[in-house]
DNA sequence: TTGTACGCGTTATCAT
DNA sequence: ATGATAACGCGTACAA
C-alpha cells in the first residue's frame, strides 16, 4: 500500500509537506503542491484513515445503530441520517441488532474500537442501560432515536407513541368497536410502554373498562411464531372486534394469525398499528397505520449528534426533539353497526 | 482513553506482557495473567483498532456496498451477509450508494482509507468499472452481488436474471396476454440487460413480435417522477394488456402510474415485476412476483468473500454462484378471454 | 515468564 | 516554503 513515504520520495520532498498537501494546512507553492497532487493521482494514494484517526485522536465517523434493518421505519430512517451526515461532512457507518441486546453488546465493541465521534442509538431496550452507561465512561456522545431508556439523560429524538396509541384507540371507537385488544413490543422497550399507557388512556378518556387479558406482550422483532399470536387470540372472551398492533411487524404478525384461524380483516376483526409498512404499502393501502416521520428521527438526531460533538461542552444541556404522529385510515378497520 | 500503557502501569507489568494477554499469544503465569485482566475489567479497557489495524496491517472488517437500503432485496441480503460475517468472526460495516454512482465513489474512500479486508459490492451499473479497477489495484479482494460489470473479472453471486424473465412473460403469455410491455432498469446495468434479453427470448420462443416501443428503460431507484411512466403508457398503441417490471420498486410504481391513469389492474392492465416486496407484502398478496434469493445472496457472497481473503492466492480461480429464481403467481396477473 | 526496541502511517510542533 | 522529530496505541522479534 503507497503511504505518504512514497509520495514524498517520489515527488523530491518531506512527508510532511505531502501531508500538507492532503489536509491544506500550512503553506507551499503552487508548483510542489501541483507535483505532489500528480504524483498521489499517479500512485493511487489514500490516505490511511487509522494512522490518521491515532494521531489525531478523533475521527469523522459516526454509527447508527437500528434494531431491525427489514423494518422499513428504520431503512427510512437511517436515509435520513445518512443525508444529515454527508451534509456536515461525516461518514456514517451502520449496525443492526436484531432486537437482541448481545448483537448490541457486539456493536458496542466495534463502536468503541473504533473510536466513532458518535452514535445514533436505538436501544434494543431498558437493558441497553448498561450499553448507554458504557459510552457515557468513554464519553462517546450519543442521540437516542425512537426509544429511550430509564436512567439514561441524553439527547433525543422521540415520537409520539402515547399520542399514537390513543389515535389507534380512538379511531376503533370511533368505529364502534368497544372490545380492542393490543398486541405489543416487550415492556421493556419504552415505546411500547408508552403506547399500552395511551391504549388504556384511551380507554378510560371513554369510559370503556380495561381488560387484563386483552394485553399481549409479545415482542416488536420479527418472529416466525405466530401459534403464540393465535392460542391468545382463541383464548379471548369475548373475542375483540379490533387488535391494535404495537408495530408494523406485529401488525402483519397479527393479519397472518387472524387469516390462519380462518377469520377476515377486518369484517371479523379490524386492525390497526404503529408505522406504516414503507414504499410498498402504496400498492394496496390495506393496513390502516399510525405513521411516524421517519426520515426526520435519523436527520434531526443526526444534526443534534454532530453539533454536541463539535462543540465539546460537558454540561451543554440534553435536547429532546418530539415528533408527531398522523392517523391514516385505510381499509383494516370495519364500521361496526351502531346496534352493536 | 485508557491505553494498554495505563493496564501495564496498574498491574506492575510492561505494556508487552498486556498486549500478549489480549491476544493469548506468549506465555504468561496465571496469576498476572489475572490480574492484568482485573485491571482491564475495571478500566473499561477497549483494544484501539486503529492502532491494531496500522500494525497488523490487516483488518477483519468487511465492507458491504448496496444499492438502495430501502429495497427489501437489498434488506434481506445485508441479514445473509451479517450472519455469514459474524460466523466467521468479520465485522460488517454498509453502505447505500443508492444506486448513484458518485455516492458509490464516496464510499469508496472510505472503503479504502479505512483498508478494509474485503467488500461485498453491489455496483450501481457499468459505470462502477472504475471503482472496482480501483480495488483491484488496490488488491482489496471483493464480490459482486447482483449485478456483473462488464471488463471485470471476480467472484460473483448473480440471480438468474434471464431466466426469470423469460417466466414472466411466459406466465403473461398462458394468461392469454400477447401485448406485454417491459418498464427496466438502465440498460447499464448487467441484470436489467439480462432481464431485457429474457423478454425478448420469450417472445421468440413463443412467436410473438417484439415491439420496440413496448420497452422503456427508466431506472431502478425510486423516482417520484410518475408522469414519464404514464407518458409512455399512454403513448403505446396498442395498449399493452401486460406489463413486466424489471424490479420490486419499478412495480410499484407502475401500478400507481396505471391506477392514477384511471385503469385497473390487473382488469385493465396486468403487471408482474422481479423481487418481492419483502416481509409485508404478506399481508396483501397482490402482487405477482419472481423471487430470488436474497438472503442467499449476501451469506453465500460473503462466504467466498472471506475464502479468499484467508487464502491469499493471486491466482486463486474466480468462483460465481448462480442463484435460481421462482414465480410467486399473485393476484395482479389478469387471465384473458381466449377470444383475445 | 517477562521486557526492550522498533515500526506501522500520519500529523503537530517547532526549526530552518 | 519546507523539513526533522516526536507521538498516537499497539504487536513482532528478540533479548533477558
Amino acid at each position: 500500500m503507497t503511504t505518504i513515504y512514497d509520495i514524498a520520495k517520489k515527488a523530491n520532498v518531506s512527508a510532511m509537506t505531502v501531508s500538507k498537501v492532503i489536509n491544506n494546512t500550512g503553506s507551499i507553492s503552487l508548483k510542489t503542491k501541483a507535483r505532489i497532487k500528480r504524483v498521489m493521482e499517479e500512485l493511487n494514494y489514500v490516505p490511511n484513515q487509522m494512522a490518521r484517526g491515532l494521531v489525531l485522536q478523533q475521527t469523522r465517523q459516526l454509527f447508527l445503530l437500528i434494531t431491525d434493518i427489514n423494518n422499513p421505519f428504520y431503512t427510512t430512517l437511517s436515509r435520513g441520517a445518512e443525508d444529515a451526515a454527508k451534509e456536515k461532512g461525516y461518514r456514517l457507518s451502520f449496525g443492526n441488532s436484531d432486537e437482541n441486546i448481545e448483537k448490541e453488546g457486539e456493536y458496542l465493541e466495534i463502536i468503541l474500537g473504533n473510536r466513532v465521534a458518535g452514535v445514533l442509538f436505538s436501544p434494543a431496550g431498558d437493558q441497553s442501560v448498561s450499553h448507554l452507561e458504557t459510552l457515557q465512561r468513554h464519553k462517546v456522545p450519543f442521540v437516542l432515536l425512537d426509544r429511550e431508556v430509564p436512567g439514561i439523560e441524553s439527547d433525543a429524538v422521540i415520537g409520539d407513541s402515547r399520542e399514537g396509541a390513543r389515535r389507534i384507540v380512538e379511531h376503533f371507537i370511533e368505529n364502534g368497536h368497544r372490545h380492542i385488544a393490543l398486541i405489543n413490543g416487550s415492556p421493556g422497550i419504552s415505546s411500547a410502554r408508552l403506547r399500552h399507557q395511551g391504549y388504556i388512556e384511551a380507554h378510560k378518556l371513554n369510559d370503556l373498562p380495561v381488560q387484563e387479558s386483552y394485553h399481549l406482550a409479545f415482542g416488536y422483532g420479527s418472529q416466525t411464531d405466530l401459534s403464540g399470536i393465535m392460542t391468545w387470540l382463541n383464548s379471548l372472551n369475548p373475542r375483540p372486534t379490533a387488535i391494535m398492533a404495537g408495530n408494523n411487524v406485529l401488525g402483519v404478525e397479527v393479519i397472518r394469525a387472524i387469516r390462519d384461524s380462518g377469520l377476515r380483516v377486518p369484517e371479523d376483526i379490524s386492525v390497526a398499528c404503529f408505522d406504516d409498512l414503507g414504499p410498498f404499502s402504496q400498492i394496496s393501502p390495506f393496513l390502516t397505520v399510525v405513521t411516524q416521520q421517519a426520515y426526520e428521527f435519523g436527520y434531526l438526531g443526526t444534526q443534534l449528534l454532530i453539533e454536541r460533538i463539535e462543540k465539546k461542552d460537558e454540561n451543554r444541556p440534553f435536547r429532546r426533539i418530539n415528533l408527531p404522529v398522523e392517523l391514516v385510515p385505510r381499509k383494516s378497520v370495519a364500521r361496526l353497526g351502531t346496534s352493536t
